[in-house]
DNA sequence: TTCCATGCAAACTTTTTGCATTCAT
DNA sequence: ATGAATGCAAAAAGTTTGCATGGAA
C-alpha cells in the first residue's frame, strides 16, 4: 500500500488491533484478528483490519511476515542454500555458504520444537542497485 | 493443489520449464516462466504452468519459495527474533535466540551483496503434533 | 486405447481500493 | 470544519480448477 500521509489520529480499532496483537504470541492473520474484533465491532470490515495493519506496519510498530515478494518463485537448485533478497528491487540470488548445522545445534538446544531444517534470508541491497544509488 | 498421482508422462511444456528453472539463478516467478516460453509455444497458458511447477515441486525437482502459509501474518513483536514453524500445522512460534551477529559476519565475508538484516526460519514439528502423532 | 497434459476460461483466495459516511482533532 | 478512518462492496492480484481436446505410452 502507498501511504503518502503521516498524520494519523487515534482510532479505536487501531488501537485493538495494535493491542490483539501485543497479546498473542501466534503470529495471526488479518482474518483472525478481524474475527477476535468482530464482537467488539459488529461492522467492522477485514478492509479495516487490512488497512490498520498496513499503518502499524509503516509506523514500525507491528511486522508483516512476508518474503522479499508478492509472488512466489521457483528454484531448480534444490540443494539447501540461503538467499540473498534486495530490498531495492526484489531480487533474490543463491548465497553458498555452509552453516547449516552450527545453527540446528544451537537452535535444538533451545527447544522442544523438533527442528528439521531452516531458511536464512538475508536482506539488503544487490550490487545493480548499489551501483545505481551510487551514481 | 491435490496430487493423488505420481504416474507422470512426458510434456515438451514440463520439461522446457524445468529446463529454464535449471538454467537460471533468478528464482524467477510463474509469468516469467510463461513470457520466456510464449515464443516457444504461443498458445501456452499460465495454468499449465502453474500446473507443471506444482509436479516438479512434487517430484522434488524444484523448489517453491514460500512461507509456511499462503496468508500474510503479523506480529508485534518487533525486536529480531527467529521462527518456528511447524510443517503439520502451520503454525508459527517464536524462537528467542541471538545468532544474528555471527551470520552476519560470516555471509558479509563471501558476497558484495550489501547485507542489512536476515531472518531464520526453521521447519519441522511443533509439540502439539509431535504429541498428536505420538498417540 | 487409455488417461495424463494442455489451453481456455471461470472460480477462488487473499489483499487492496473507491466512495459515501462517521468521527477525531 | 477538516480530512483521516470506517464499512461496504467492487476490483485487483495471484493461483487453482473444470472441461473438452490433444498427445504420450
Amino acid at each position: 500500500m502507498q501511504l503518502s500521509n503521516n498524520n494519523y489520529r487515534k482510532s479505536k480499532q487501531r488501537t485493538q488491533i495494535l493491542e490483539i496483537l501485543k497479546n498473542t504470541n501466534i503470529h495471526p492473520t488479518a482474518i483472525w484478528i478481524y474475527d477476535k474484533l468482530k464482537s467488539e465491532f459488529p461492522n467492522l470490515s477485514l478492509g479495516t483490519v487490512y488497512r490498520n495493519l498496513s499503518i502499524l506496519n509503516e509506523q514500525g510498530l507491528i511486522l508483516k511476515i512476508k518474503n522479499g515478494s508478492t509472488f512466489d518463485r521457483f528454484d531448480a537448485h534444490i540443494s539447501p542454500h540461503y538467499h540473498l533478497i534486495c530490498e531495492e528491487c526484489g531480487s533474490i540470488t543463491d548465497l553458498d555458504i555452509d552453516i547449516n548445522d552450527i545453527i540446528n545445534e544451537i537452535a535444538i538446544k533451545v527447544t522442544p520444537f523438533i527442528i528439521k531444517h531452516h531458511k536464512i534470508d538475508f536482506f539488503g541491497t544487490c550490487q545493480i542497485c548499489k551501483n545505481k544509488k551510487n551514481l
